[in-house]
DNA sequence: ATGGTTTATTTCGATAGTCAAACTAAATAT
DNA sequence: ATATTTAGTTTGACTATCGAAATAAACCAT
């Protein structure tokens, strides 16, 4: 005998809804909690966009987080006075600003890395392997759908 | 014999990290290019909070999507004047403000609503009933986790 | 009923983030 | 050499936000 299957897609889309609506602030509330209150979710994006072993130019890492390169610029400013990123200047091309993660900027980063993890382990919470696959499946077909929506 | 499972942690968690961190950008630029150009994903969300049938108060509001009462006021100042809510005192307390959409604002609502199905449509794309069932518990055990974050 | 307190919203002043346009400096092409 | 392109910065205008003070209505205890 089957067990019954409710598909309810109307609870599945507020619940994603809600999610949606939800992370982005509790992300920035935690921020504010946290030792690194000195820095918003935008900041942190920066940071996040540099990562930690790459050397990106100002310009590639304001294309990632969308934003122009005079805006990118008063956010590097600001993020390096606070001490988590630094400006150096390109030797092979001196136009070009390369960003890294000082210590302290690291530092966020893991943690932030770890808020990421937490989400991720508490969307898996209770599933066995093969429904683990079904949830990869389902993430990564939205993964795609956005990525096609963005090249219009 | 059984095919073989692929569990990639990281692969997921960076699948999540991208969804989260390019959901509102999309959802922003696809607003700027619709007729609905004069708000922006803000206002947008202010007008889902307001939703449908409510009649919810300026408060009320403002609490939903985390802002103070003084930004409500401009906020909603800006939508009256752009036609997509009206303010109206209640009755019954004439110091709330009771907050309903207009023609234009359930419009707009109801199209925002068809990108959030959009969204759910797609995570759910080529699923089977017992696979959805799985990623519905998935979302499920998100939005309580998240529930719990946001109580301490 | 009246005075004091609480509640809902608004107004005001200050601050921060954003963009577009103009600008500087360096690299590349003609 | 000179012109063009590219990377980033500066500037000025605009918008969103907040906190504090103001307003106004409702509630409550006497």
């Amino acid at each position: 005998m089957n067990e019954k299957v409710t598909i309810d897609f109307e609870t599945l889309n507020s619940d994603l809804v809600d999610v949606f609506n939800n992370v982005m602030w509790i992300e920035e509330a935690a921020l504010k909690q946290s030792y690194f209150s000195d820095i918003t979710l935008k900041d942190m994006h920066t940071i996040d966009a540099i990562s930690m072993y790459s050397e990106k130019s100002a310009s590639q890492v304001a294309k990632i987080i969308h934003l122009t390169p005079s805006a990118m610029t008063t956010a590097i400013d600001k993020l390096v006075e606070k001490g988590y990123i630094e400006r150096r200047r390109s030797n092979t091309d001196r136009r070009v600003v390369r960003l890294g993660l000082t210590h302290k900027g690291r530092v966020v980063y893991r943690a932030h890395q770890g808020f990421h993890r937490d989400l991720t382990h508490n969307l898996l919470r209770d599933m066995q392997p093969t429904e683990i696959e079904v949830v990869q499946r389902a993430i990564h077909n939205l993964v795609r759908y956005l990525a096609n929506v963005i090249k219009h």
